[in-house]
Parts: structure tokens; sequence; C-alpha cells
DNA sequence: AACAGCATTGTTAACGTGTGCATTTCTATG
DNA sequence: CATAGAAATGCACACGTTAACAATGCTGTT
């Protein structure tokens, strides 16, 4: 058995009451009782017991980490930036708990009761109805990642249509026409905003690319080799190829490679992310980077205030994504 | 309000306790009371309060999956991979909570109350405090990863310096004789591991290296690009290169391409984990399989098991790794 | 001296659930 | 028909904590 507020109670000679209220630095208590009483909490090595609090407090010191999958599409690099950014911002007596919202059968065991509030990293429309799900159980809720506009939430997300913009003008700058991109999960809100930003970016240039220039992938470094190897074999071979993520733009220059071919000097590659490894790959990576753990970290304050606070603008926040210029791509 | 079981008795005219036990398919009750009881908690939207359950059943059901640290030695793949194996086989009953060792100012909120059970993926003895405080309050507890003596528990490890050992074997046999290892961080069991399978292998075959061989790293990108450029910089230069995980080997790959080299042509690399992207890069990586997955998956049924039926045998069990043969060592 | 008012502590109930024991109802047996 | 025994249900309390309200003692003011 351990020790509980009443057996500290006895020894000290007043109520349980008085206990919990010096324990919680009430400033109904005696400054001295409330010193005697720490000292013999201490010294029997008491901790509170945190159902028996959060029953009558209605609170459950549970943060959720939720993402939309944890199986297919989600980079482990990217589930380490998330649960870094978040970890390091939430208190000691917080528990994180990491799940994919996929895994759920039912939503039955996401209530406030369980949750005092619910970080989900977003990255396709799938999770929209557990997004509402939360939001209708009025779960202190901020979601990342993904603009969600059917409910009102706290809402942070990387600007990734600038991102692809940005570094599609730049494949233009760099002198390249033929410009191909492999593209992200279908049904990834990400995939979309980064096929607009090259679209826009083609188009802004004055640039049109055959229909065989769009390729699908899938995220994860196979799709991202199958792609590239389609696009070897056209007639029209590309000068430059976009990635959607760095897992691909991997996969893609193995397939370069593989044919004795070489990147940047006979295609360009570029990618999307800046993963850790891509600093490392043979060339480096041209990419764009996305602030992760910024966007994590930034989240997981927002959502603390706003449980302590109970208040807070509902809004959708833009992080900024950066051009990062490595040796992937050529001037031709 | 949410809804209680005392609502639910009211609604069926029946007391609490019925309630109680029909939801929990006592035998006491009528097959018949029990399904017209279910189809109103139902209708009703019921979920129980896990706090109060909690605090009467004394189980918290939660599950705690804690890592040495969090912030540099733990590689973003290791995270993803005992992630997504303990959350594949741990039921939706459960709450996956997830920290790092280190972020603990106290041990204080660890205990049975507030955990079912706990797996520790342990990478260094600097934890050995907190598996023994683990193992003193009787949580029920598997360690992973890393074995330990100091007390009993459940313990699963790969088998690090066998694969060293065949890695490096592999190396010899390949006709090499100057072989360099680029070490993990320091005090990780795994460095002192896989550097002894190294050591063996090589007194095994009667070779002996300079000490300058030797080169200190700590597991990620950056040390393996700076001990590789060391190597590269000596009188006699090794012909292959044994890093101690694949993050090591891109980083050293990336040192030998930046001088104008190659790999394998001028100098053999090889690797350990299998990482994701191993076997994209250029050139494919050789390397030794570690099957965290696995491993996590084993420990968290152990531990599920244990939970359930409160025996079982407390061993080390090593776990299998393979030597996984690609494009980056040269046969010479 | 009486009393208002403050500081400090105690009494009691509440949170939602599970369970030992008592109670009621029903069935079968002699 | 009486009764033993089984089946089904209810009563009351426990788990450990917090909080509204009550009670006590003390100080200073009139």
């Amino acid at each position: 058995m351990s020790v509980t507020i009443k057996d500290i109670a006895k020894l000290a000679g007043v109520s349980h009451t008085t206990v919990s209220r010096a324990l919680n630095d009430s400033p109904l208590i005696n400054p001295e009782t409330k010193e005697r009483i720490k000292a013999i909490a201490g010294s029997m090595n008491y901790t509170p017991n945190y159902s028996a609090r959060s029953l009558v407090l209605d609170r459950s010191y549970n943060l959720g980490l939720f993402f939309t999958t944890l199986h297919t599409g989600t980079s482990a690099g990217f589930l380490y930036e998330a649960i870094k950014g978040v970890n390091d911002v939430i208190k000691d007596e917080y528990n994180l708990i990491v799940r994919g919202i996929d895994d759920y059968k039912s939503f039955h065991k996401v209530n406030r009761k369980n949750f005092d509030g619910i970080i989900v990293m977003s990255q396709s429309e799938s999770d929209q109805s557990f997004i509402e799900y939360a939001s209708d159980k009025e779960i202190p809720l901020v979601v990342l990642n993904r603009p969600v506009e059917s409910v009102q939430v706290m809402n942070f997300v990387p600007d990734d249509q600038s991102g692809a913009y940005t570094l599609t003008e730049y494949l233009v700058q760099q002198g390249h026409r033929h410009i191909a991109i492999i593209e992200g999960k279908q049904g990834f809100k990400s995939t979309q905003a980064r096929r607009d930003g090259y679209r826009e970016a083609l188009h802004k240039h004055g640039i049109t690319v055959p229909e065989a220039y769009y390729v699908s992938g899938n995220y994860d470094l196979e799709s991202g080799h199958a792609a590239m190897s389609k696009l070897l074999e056209l007639p029209d071979r590309p000068t430059a190829v976009f990635c959607c993520n760095d897992d691909m733009a991997l996969g893609a220059v193995k397939a370069v490679t593989e044919r004795g071919l070489s990147v940047p000097e006979d295609i360009s590659v570029a990618g999307f992310d800046d993963h850790l490894f891509s600093a490392f790959m043979s060339p480096a990576l041209t990419t764009v980077r996305r602030p992760i753990e910024e966007l994590s970290r930034a989240g997981a304050e927002k959502l603390l205030k706003f449980i302590e606070t109970k208040h807070s603008e509902k809004s959708v926040v833009l992080f900024h994504t950066e051009l990062v210029i490595r040796d992937s791509v050529k001037s031709i």
C-alpha cells in the first residue's frame, strides 16, 4: 500500500484536509504547519494518487499527440521532430500519449475526461472526422501541419505551397524548363499544396510541361525510386525533378545512379522537408526546410496556455518555409 | 456533464450496481437485463470514467515507453521503429506514454498507480538508476536493447556483438586487412558491444590495426563525417571502415565523396542498424539489420502478458542480427 | 466585557466506479 | 405445502482527493 494524505494527517495530528491544502500551497494554512506537513510528506515518500485527483478535479493530465497514421506516409524524421518539439515544452506533470488515429476502432475513449488537450499532427483529410469529433466534444485542440476549414480550431501549418513555389522558381532560374514532379501520397493535403506551388511557378514563367511529368508517389523511398525510373524512360526526359519530400528524393537519386547516370550532371533533383540526412546525401540535397519541430513546440505551448487560461483565438497561423540550396541542382 | 452508470441505472430502472455488472459482462446478471442495459448505454453514448475506474481498481491503463534520451543519440529511425512496434500490439484500452528518461527532474510520478507497465528502450547505463527505481517499485518492467545485470528484469536485446563480428569477418573475407572503426556514443552499451565484435573478428584472423583506426563518434551524421575526415588524413589510410551505425555511415560517405573519392572504389564503408534509407543511399549500404521493431513488439507482448498473468521468467533474450550485403564494400 | 472579524483548522460530502454482503424472487424437491 | 437452494438484484461502503461550509480561537475595538 502506498502512503496517502490520511496517513500523513495521522502522523501530523491534523485532518487530511489540512494536509491536502498544505501540499497544494493553499494560503489558508499556517506557514509553519505547512512546512511541517511538507517535511513529513517528503520523509514518507508521498506521491499523490493522480486517479483520485483526476476524478474530483475532472482533469486527466493527459495530452494526446495524434498522427493521421503511424503505418505509412509518416516518415521517421517527421515523427521524431514532432515528438521532440512537443516533449520539450510540456511540463513534468503531463503525460504525453502518442497514437495513430487510424489505430482507433472507435473514438470512444477520446473525451474530455481522458485528455486535457489534444494535438493532431494532421497529414490528410482522412482524419477530418476525428478532428470534428474532438472539436464537438470540446476538447482543447490544436491541429498542426494541415489547414482545416470545416471547424474553428487553433491551427498551425507550414506554408507548403509557397515553399514549392520558391523551389520551382529556383529551378527555373537555374535554366530548367523541363521540370517534372514526383507527387506525394494521394489525399494528403500537403500533396496538393506542393503541386499547387509547383504549378503556380510554372504558370508564372509561362512554362508548360507534358502530362507525363506528373508522376504519383506516396512519400516513401520505394515510390520515389519507382517514379524516377518512369521519368527516365521518357523520350523527352526532364532536366530537373521536384520530389515532394526528401525520402522520395533519396529513392529518386538511387534510380538515377543505378542507370549509370549522375545527379546533378545528368539530371537535377530537389526535395522537400529538409530531413536530417538530406545534407549528407551525395550529392547534398537541395530542398525546402519545413519547421516541424518549431511548429510542434509552438502548438504545444499554445495548447497549454489554452488549457490554463481557457481562451485563445482560433485561427490559421502559417509557418515560413525556407529554400535550402545545396548541390543536387545544376545550373544549365 | 457526461453520462454515468447512475444515469443509465435511472433510465433502466435498476441500481447502478447492476449496470456496472452488466457492462462488465458479469455472469451474475440476467442475460436479458444485460442486453437491455447495454443497449441503453449505447444509445446514451456512455463512456466509462477511467479515473474513477482506476481509483477503485488500482490500475491506470497507462503503459510507458521510455527512451534514455530524446535529445541526442536517439536516431529518428530508432524512435520510429520502437513506437511502431509497441503501438502495434497494445490494445485499445491502453494509453501509450512516450518520454525521455532524462526529461524527468524526479521519478516521483513514475509509480504503480500511474503505470501498469513500463518499457524501457535503454541505450546507455545512465538510465540504470531509473531501471532500478522502477524495479524497486515493482512496476511491471521490460528493458529492451541493452542487457542489464544488476536487477532481474525481462530483457530483450539485439546481439550487437555477434552482428559486428559477422560484419567485420565479412570485410576480412573481402580481402580487407586495414579496417578502421568509427565508434558510437561513449557510454552507450551498444558502442561497447560493437567494438567488441569488431575486435574479436580482427583477433580471430590475426589482424592488428593501429590505434588511429579507432575513431570516436556519437551516432549522429556530423560525427560520422568528422570521423571519416580524420581517417582520410592518415598516411596509411584504411581500405574499409566499419561505422557503428548507418547515420554515421552516411556522414562518412559524404566525407569521402567531398574529397573526390568514391565508395566503394577508393574505400569501403559498412554501417550498422539497416535504417530505412540505407538501401537507397548511393552506393546502397552494406550493414547489419537490427530488428528493433520486432524487439519492441515482442517486448510489448511480453509486458502485457505479464500484467495479465502476473508471472514470467525474467531473463535475457538475444535477438538475432543479420548481415545485409549491398554495394558499399568492395572485394580486393 | 461584548463582539466583529480574521486566521486557521475540521466536518462532511462529492467525484464515478466496483464489490462484499444482504435481500428478494423464483424453482425444484421432498 | 414447506423449504432449501439457486438466480438475480440492491445496499452500502470503499478508493484518495478536493472544496464548500462550519467551527474554533484569537485580536482588537467599542
